[in-house]
RNA sequence: AGGCGCGUAGCUCAGCUGGUUAGAGCGCCUGCUUGACAUGCAGGAGGUCCGCGGUUCGAGUCCGCGCGUGCCUACCA
């Protein structure tokens, strides 16, 4: 007998279920069984140190939503969570949380303890100090997150967790780098690097956006230095023996090492091969020629600086200029002394008395400077003239990209570009048109992926240098470490042969003070799970994994990046299927975001609506599509949960008799149910939740509304028809469960707990086989026949102010094809509809009723 | 500027390979204590399927053009 609560509700499920879960480890991978019955999901591990919202809730849930299904067809599933905790945002939070800076020249203090508070004067800490503080919060942030994940029921096996920074991952990141330097994949290389100022630090192209900024074109004289080459056309100046450009950055004329026009462009043809002078500096600069040089733009004459943008890069390599760097990588300019070598000026002494009162300043206070010198001197026609443009940041960051040349680590992509396109057609994509972020991504890679960074909290490059006698690091004179070292930080470890007191001195050696890149570590996330080079028997059972979900803003970084270090490794994708979710968009159709102020917290989402009825919203949003965040659909969600519990404690508060079903309606019902089971089956396993979610629901609200109110009253007895009733809605409710399990897995379980042993999530997903007992005939239109003469009478009974207490006699009128079901569901549905008699004809095409009130009985 | 989505009821969305009078839920209106559920049930109103062309016996669905909207990439002179 089912034990069922008087009164079932929603509270308290998910406090109930994930400590049972946990203690039955009802998730747990098996590694037993055999890679072909494995699922493994390399799942996004959360940037520990920032906040949760909705959109996480949102991807998480349809992650889980296959791996429930997965489970429950039978596959071992390797579901493990990761925290990233490595980088930028984990550093930034430890310093405004404890207040603190690091300065990696202080030495280890092992006495430290932070401040209870953080003090108004942020108190310098030495690196592994800094990095000790980082773990401490990042081990709390963690606890708060894996609370929420459990609470929104995520079937994660919570014993395989790791952390990008953890010894494991550490290992790993530096394990592959050094592979990939003996491999000459990976090299070292001074060059123009994106630079964020305020994080002095290198950036990647992923890690870029465009945002708009205001600005304003200066046009800016350039004096001929030639003057036979007089000149004609717009944009150049009357009195001709100057040329005009248009620039939005004049503080970077003294690093200006060329001019530039179309090759084809007739204003300047005279120009090529001659020098102009650059204003307040007086230093010759040649005019080139390149084809990247737009006519249609300022005057069609650009200044070429070291370095202003990434076309300036372009043009600097192509035509082979100089270098003159100005931008330091605290973001001032630096100090320069003109008439020097590469500082070539015919006036030096009034180009040193311009540039003394720049140097020191920011970019933004030398331009306004710059302006006031240039109207002073003339060579600044008309006023500045504001636009808005795009300027390029680090996403994270604050103020705009230099760029500034500096010795930095790259791994190989652009010899890979095509092999990448290959593991992207050779990849599946849910949905497929995502194929076309990662093929545009990939197509519009400029340059080698730079992972090295200027920062602590990360992964060390595993690599020291011997240092010269001259006391600087020989950046040539490379010391490796042996993998069996792994993992390891060269600015406390060191090199075989060497000694702690050697570290920096003459003949000696140093580390290299960089970190990786956190998408280094991240792009190695199957690796870290599946045991890669530490754990041959888990790596051969899960690599290549299965599934990689997450969202579509990070294609460019997480996704692609996998696929090369996976491709570059293994010479294999890392997984055979992606899934894409979507964004979670606010009421106005935009992006929720904090800065919009329009972010809910994810928990108080949970314990307001049920963490049921939030993930029935969030598998309503069908892969790859943006959703609206609604909690209109959370309290469907919940009405549907509810309805659950009532229809499950009506169905098992009466299960005898039991016996074969052979009324009809009984049989249409299930021979209805097993359609739907194989198109949710079929749905589930290309990946769309969204749409077996919508064929089992229906279905459902029918069995409540129709079947059951049909049926009701015959299952109330106990003669054959009610044996067949409660055979049929038991196996029906059954398989509802188990259909319905991967979005509502804390109701379907606590119902599944009433009458069933063991957890509905370890249960077999349903299969034809079951609906044997109601096979060899199709009864599925006698059952929606049942349906369509109820809707008929309820229509009158409504037009005619009939309620359902009122028992009517009906004249029915029905399709010919009825004729051949009548018979069979004619009880059921007089019964359904308190109905004391009927008369019928067959005609027509549709369903029409008349009823009027039975007379009172004994009249 | 290119690429990719999206545009269907007041709102949020389904409508697969083209096939009767275009669907669901929410919201709205009207009723109903019917023995699991008023956390419920029944009924109803509500649509030029963005526009214009084309293919077809037939187009919400396929093709072209346009408009609107969102994202990705490019655009820093």
């Amino acid at each position: 007998m089912p034990t069922i609560p008087e009164k079932p509700a929603l509270e308290g499920l998910e406090q109930k279920w994930t400590s049972r879960w946990q203690a039955d480890r009802t998730y747990a991978f098996d590694r037993a069984r055999p890679r072909d019955v494995v699922y493994a999901i390399d799942t996004p591990p959360p940037t520990v140190s920032g906040s949760l919202h909705v959109g996480h809730v949102f991807s998480y849930t349809h992650t889980d939503l296959i791996a429930r299904f997965q489970r429950m067809r039978g596959r071992s599933v390797f579901y493990p969570m990761g925290w990233d905790d490595n980088g930028l945002p984990t550093e930034r939070r430890v310093q405004n949380y404890y207040g603190v800076r690091c300065d990696p020249s202080l030495p280890f203090d092992p006495a430290f303890v932070p401040p209870a508070k953080p003090g108004k004067q942020a108190i310098s800490i030495s690196r592994p100090n800094f990095v000790a503080l980082c773990a401490q919060l990042t081990t709390e942030d963690e606890k708060v997150f894996e609370h929420l994940w459990r609470h929104l029921g995520v079937s994660v096996d919570w014993s395989l967790t790791y952390a990008t920074i953890g010894r494991r991952a550490q290992r790993i990141s530096q394990l592959a780098f050094l592979r990939l330097l003996h491999a000459g994949q990976a090299y070292q290389l001074e060059a123009p690097t994106l630079w964020d100022v305020d994080f002095r630090t290198a950036v990647a192209q992923a890690e870029l956006e465009d945002r708009e900024l205001p600005g304003a074109y200066h046009r800016i004289a350039f004096a001929i230095a030639n003057r036979e080459s007089r000149i004609d056309g717009s944009g150049i100046g009357e009195s001709g023996n100057r040329v005009f450009i248009d620039t939005t950055r004049p503080e970077l004329i003294p690093a200006c090492v060329a001019l530039v026009a179309h090759p084809d462009d007739p204003r300047y043809q005279p120009l090529f091969g001659t020098n102009v002078l650059t204003p307040l500096f007086n230093v010759p600069v040649p005019v080139k020629a390149h084809p990247l040089a737009d006519p249609e733009k300022g005057t069609g004459l650009a200044m070429i600086c070291t370095f202003g943008d990434v076309t300036d890069v372009v043009w600097w390599r192509e035509l082979g200029l100089p270098v003159r760097a100005i931008i330091q990588p605290n973001g001032a300019l630096r100090p320069v002394t003109f008439g020097g070598a590469g500082w070539e000026s015919t006036d030096a002494a009034s180009a040193q008395a311009a540039y003394d009162q720049l140097a020191g300043l920011s970019a933004v206070k030398a331009r306004a400077k710059v302006v006031e010198l240039l109207k002073a001197s003339g060579d600044m026609l008309g006023e500045p003239r504001p636009i808005t443009h795009n300027v390029k940041f680090y996403e994270k960051g604050d103020r705009p990209l230099e760029i500034v040349t500096s010795r930095q680590w790259f791994i190989k992509t652009m010899e890979f570009r095509d092999a990448l396109l290959g593991r992207g057609a050779e990849l599946q994509w849910h949905p497929e048109y995502m194929r076309a972020r990662f093929e545009n991504w990939v197509n519009g890679l400029n340059g080698d992926w730079c992972v090295s960074r200027q920062r602590f909290f990360g992964v060390p490059f595993p690599v020291w240098y011997r240092v010269s006698p001259d006391g600087t690091a020989d950046v040539a004179a490379r010391l490796l470490p042996r993998e069996d070292q792994l993992p390891m930080d060269p600015s406390t470890d060191v090199p075989d042969g060497f000694t702690a007191d050697q570290r920096g001195v003459p003949g000696g050696f140093v580390g290299d003070p960089d970190v990786m890149d956190t998408w280094a570590t991240s792009s190695l996330t199957p690796f870290i799970v599946c045991g890669w080079e530490t754990d041959p028997e888990l790596f051969a059972k899960t690599f290549p994994m299965h599934l990689r979900p997450q969202g579509h803003d990070i294609i460019r970084t997480w996704l692609f990046s996998t696929v090369l270090r996976s491709h570059l490794e293994e010479d294999a994708l890392p997984w055979s299927n992606a899934a894409i979710s979507g964004w979670v968009l606010d009421p106005d159709r935009k992006k929720m975001s904090k800065s919009k102020g329009n972010v809910v917290t994810p928990m108080a989402l949970l314990e307001e609506h049920g963490s049921d009825a939030v993930r029935y919203w969030a598998a309503k949003g069908g892969p790859g599509v943006d959703t609206a965040f609604e909690p209109g659909q959370m309290k469907v969600g919940r009405r549907l949960a509810i309805k659950l519990l009532n229809a499950s404690k009506f169905v098992l508060g009466k299960t005898e008799p039991v016996g074969p079903v052979t009324e009809a309606v009984d049989r249409g019902m299930l021979q209805r149910l097993a359609v739907v089971t194989a198109d949710a089956t079929r749905h589930l396993d290309g990946y769309d939740y969204s749409a077996a979610l919508r064929d089992t629901e229906a279905f459902f609200w029918w069995f409540c509304d129709d079947y059951i109110e049909l049926v009701k009253r015959r299952r109330a007895g106990d003669d054959a028809g009610a044996a067949s009733a409660n055979a049929a809605a038991q196996l029906a409710l059954s398989v509802m469960l188990r259909l319905m399990a991967p979005y509502l897995p804390f109701t379907t379980e606590e119902v599944w707990s009433w009458w069933q042993s063991g957890s509905v999530h370890r249960s077999a997903w349903p299969v034809a086989s079951e609906f044997d007992v109601a096979s060899g005939d199709d009864r599925r239109d006698a059952s929606l026949h049942a349906s369509a003469v109820t809707a008929a009478i309820r229509q009158q009974r409504s037009t005619k102010n009939l309620g359902f207490g009122v028992p009517v006699r009906a004249a029915l009128t029905l399709p010919v094809p009825y004729e051949s079901t009548w018979r069979a569901i004619e009880r059921d549905v007089l019964a359904g509809n308190n109905a004391l008699d009927s008369t019928v004809t067959f005609s027509g095409e549709i369903v029409l009723a008349e009823i009027e009130p039975a007379p009172p009985a004994g009249a």
